[in-house]
DNA sequence: TTATATTTTTAGTCATACCTAACATTTGGG
DNA sequence: CCCAAATGTTAGGTATGACTAAAAATATAA
């Protein structure tokens, strides 16, 4: 059975995937301390991943994730982000707590519901009816219960702007770009990928298809590669790549 | 330790009181086909949850839940069905599906982030941007991620509503109701508790207070005890107590 | 290079949570 | 009332995942 790793298992992948990331070499040690538990319960660890084949080990060797045990690591890492977050951004959870809540829970979360959270929180942005203020608006009174006029006081305001873009947009078709025309922070809806003949990745099958929500993470000072956020998923794309998508801007 | 139970123990509490509720005697047998368990497992839980004055049980006994196993039990279900509700009502997970998730994930969630849950989605009922057809709006499209036309063709209804509505406010002070008038299905929020002279219960204490979004669960033929659910909690009141609490109807 | 310090592993325990097989008790039919 | 069927418990085993103490390997400093 290759599958179904457990919550112990893969906090320990979630570890190791983490500390490559900061330094160069993974040692037990560090592993211990970020988990919490004793040198020896690393060692047990360790040689039960690699009895599945997803860390390269042998005693005193060096350790490293197999492809697999990468590829397992970094979807245990993308449920911890998907739910921290959903926690913070959308039910205002304070930072702290919603990491500890989202490390324990993203072993049971199944994948139908990871995606729900991910499509509702985009829906929530691309919605007029949500939006950004909308959540804001949760986060400020959700010690009190909202009042409605505290709710009817901020429907007109959205009325309001719904009511501009319109007019903006008869004018000026759409408030596109394209994706690399976008500064870090910036979020936009995806409106078209343009294939490209030179036979690049399809970045189509990694999230960034029409109707999904990006948000640039970090452009290199070089204009390239450019770090973005797509369906809790992080990627980072070349300048050719993302001069092919077509976005609108929220 | 008294705190602090495994997800396992907790199914065997949640199992034990859902049984009770159903049938009148618990048997291990029951707990077993339930949980898909052996019998031995289920003896072996049973003595665990005895140690821990949970249940009260002794070999070959009838088993029954002591008011704190009683209790802890109640607060399991409440975080599944908590849990349960969200996804089905605001994520638009099929109710299986949920279900699943839900118990599996009552073992993990903290108290923080369970109130926040329930929080929202009363939010999204109480707010005129958010509301019913905004969540189903989520729900129909959320397999293809929503456009903005989509969105803006539906929040102009919202606005018609709510100016609907105010028009008929400015006449008529308030959609006002006596708990006990609602029937069920029906939801609102609670604007007041009069506090009665006979010392009755504190209602407010067990989650009817101003702000709290109730729903009307089921009223007996008599017209008393009345079933609500608030706050994630199921609750029965006396109508006596019902005809203390004015409520908005939503 | 040798001695010491650090790191890692092994060995042995413990607790939880399952299981099967065998034994014990309770219950209901004849 | 007695005996079989149903139900429940004990005994004994496996697997996971943690721990401490002690040994082994590696790294560092003199
Ligand atoms: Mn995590
Ligand atoms: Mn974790
Ligand atoms: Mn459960
Ligand atoms: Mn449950």
């Amino acid at each position: 059975m290759r599958n179904a790793l457990t919550a112990s298992l893969e906090d320990y992948l979630e570890a190791i995937f983490q500390i490559i990331e900061e330094k160069q070499a993974v040692r037990a040690k560090d592993i211990a301390r970020r988990l919490g538990v004793s040198n020896p319960s690393v060692t047990g660890a360790l040689r039960s991943l690699a009895e599945k084949e997803l860390v390269a080990y042998a005693p005193y060797d060096v350790i490293s994730l197999t492809p697999r045990g990468k590829a397992a690591a970094r979807d245990v890492v993308r449920r911890h982000e998907v739910l921290r977050d959903f926690f913070v951004n959308v039910l205002a959870v304070e930072e702290s707590a919603a990491d500890e809540a989202a490390c324990r829970m993203e072993h049971s979360i199944p994948k139908v519901i990871l995606e729900r959270f991910i499509r509702f929180a985009e829906f929530v942005e691309v919605c007029p009816r949500g939006g950004e203020k909308w959540i804001r608006d949760f986060g400020a009174r959700c010690g009190q219960g909202a009042t409605r006029e505290d709710c009817e006081r901020c429907i007109e305001s959205v009325l309001e702007e719904v009511r501009h873009r319109k007019r903006r947009e008869s004018r000026k078709a759409f408030p596109t770009a394209k994706l690399n025309e976008l500064k870090p922070g910036q979020k936009g809806k995806v409106l078209k990928v343009n294939f490209h003949e030179g036979g690049g990745r399809k970045i189509s099958e990694m999230g960034v298809s029409p109707g999904a929500v990006v948000e640039i993470e970090r452009v290199s000072p070089m204009g390239e590669p450019i770090d973005i956020k797509v369906k809790g998923y992080h990627l980072s794309l070349r300048r050719e790549e993302a001069e092919e998508v077509e976005i609108e801007t929220l």
